[in-house]
DNA sequence: TCTGGGGTCCTAGGACCC
DNA sequence: TCTGGGGTCCTAGGACCC
């Protein structure tokens, strides 16, 4: 799913699955890991704090971009001295490798980052507070890399004319929201230096949060799925209750494989959602209520690759009772859940509930794992 | 045999209100 | 021949992001 400059060079392509490429990685030339999201988590958390003690405002985008707000920055320092210095100071207090781009939006910013990455003469950092330095750069990259355009929007943009990201900056604002939607006559806007997209140094609170995993192993029995579902609405109940809000709307999905032979292996999906009467943030209530949803979607004889739930319609503990149901009684359940998150604390596994199963056979196979250098205490590495 | 796991925003259309 | 004028809420689907 990422690969680094070097693999892209032996033409590994994006997605490909490893088994694809099973001689490259038996002759040594490439090392394979699998996902360890609590590593990427970690590191990134202490790339973000380190950020925030070098800019007075910081906008964490994703698990490895950031934007830095550097009003003021400038009458002190040279821009791209102060990029150098992000740099080297992440590079030495966390060992990580940034790129940095500058410039007054965060449109041309992300192509100024964009350019940092691919011309490693520019040292990592590209200050694109020029005028001209953004119009050449922009007519260097095709419309495709300029953020929030995808392959959708490239194709249609293309039938146009519009080519590269200079053919987008350059083209009618009122024409592109008639043509496409009031996002793309943002971006334009963007790419003119005229800002669209404030910074947000407070994440917004979720709206949804999903839970789903692939299957290390096929199932094909429905106490199984019904573990993983459990398994996943107890995870997706967690991240709920660590954002402070309580949830009304459950859905849960599941399929097989799109990629196998239907023939042998005949492809079905379905999804089903429904309310609760009362929102709440209790595992509880929605593993009993995730249970008869998936009796109504479950068919015998196929073969599970992937299921998962989602949580949504949040409130914040304001909601509208019912006018008939009686209000269950909160206390016991936000003092019994608070009990089980301590006790599991960032890790997982040390109490849960039966329906999650004990062996839980048909979880995600990450049998390439790096070490978890900073979450588990086996993991540590070792000095000598 | 083997193919990731999360999210958001916008728009159109239906259903409803006065 | 011609059938008002102003709203809200919800959902599905499409597009995008990392």
């Amino acid at each position: 799913m990422a690969r680094s400059k070097e693999a892209k060079a032996l033409g590994i392509k994006m997605g490909v699955p490893a088994f694809q490429i099973q001689d490259l990685i038996d002759s040594g030339k490439v090392l394979a890991c699998s996902s360890n999201y609590a590593l990427y988590a970690d590191i990134s958390a202490r790339v973000m704090t380190t950020l925030e003690q070098l800019a007075p405002a910081v906008e964490v985008y994703s698990i490895d971009e950031a934007f830095l707000d550097l009003t003021g920055v400038s009458n002190c320092v040279d821009l791209t001295q102060f990029g150098q210095q992000v740099r080297s100071t992440i590079q030495q207090w966390i060992g990580i490798s940034v790129c940095v781009g500058i410039a007054p939006t965060k449109t041309l910013a992300k192509l100024a980052n964009h350019a940092a990455k691919k011309w490693t003469k520019a040292g990592g950092v590209v200050d694109l507070t020029n005028k001209e330095r953004q119009r050449k750069l922009m007519s260097l990259l095709p419309v495709s890399e300029v953020w929030g355009i995808g392959g959708k929007l490239t194709a249609k943009l293309n039938k146009l004319g519009i080519n590269t990201a200079l053919d987008l900056a350059d083209a009618e604002p009122a024409f592109m929201r008639q043509q496409f939607s009031v996002v793309v006559s943002r971006i334009v806007q963007e790419l003119n230096g005229e800002s669209c997209s404030e910074l947000e140094q407070v994440a917004p609170t979720k709206k949804e949060i999903v839970s789903s995993r692939s299957f290390g192993e096929r199932i094909i029995c429905k106490q199984h799925m019904q573990e993983a579902i459990s398994e996943y609405v107890s995870r997706a109940c967690q991240k709920l209750r660590k954002e402070q809000q309580v949830a009304k709307q459950l859905s849960v999905f599941l399929r097989t494989s799109p990629f196998s032979d239907k023939e042998r292996d005949p492809y079905y999906a379905n999804s089903i959602s429904t309310s609760l009467v009362t929102p709440s943030a209790d595992t509880r209530d929605f593993i009993s209520l995730a249970v008869k949803l998936l009796d109504k979607i479950w068919r015998d004889g196929y073969r599970y690759a992937k299921s998962g739930v989602m949580l949504s319609d949040f409130y914040d503990g304001v909601y509208q009772g019912s006018l008939f149901e009686p209000e269950p009684p909160s206390y016991q359940s936000k003092a019994l859940m608070t009990v089980i998150d301590k006790l599991n604390g960032s890790g997982k596994g040390k109490v849960w509930f039966a329906s999650q199963g004990i062996k839980q056979d048909w979880s995600m196979k990450r049998g390439m794992l790096s070490p978890q250098y900073t979450t588990s205490w086996v993991d540590l590495p070792e000095a000598k």
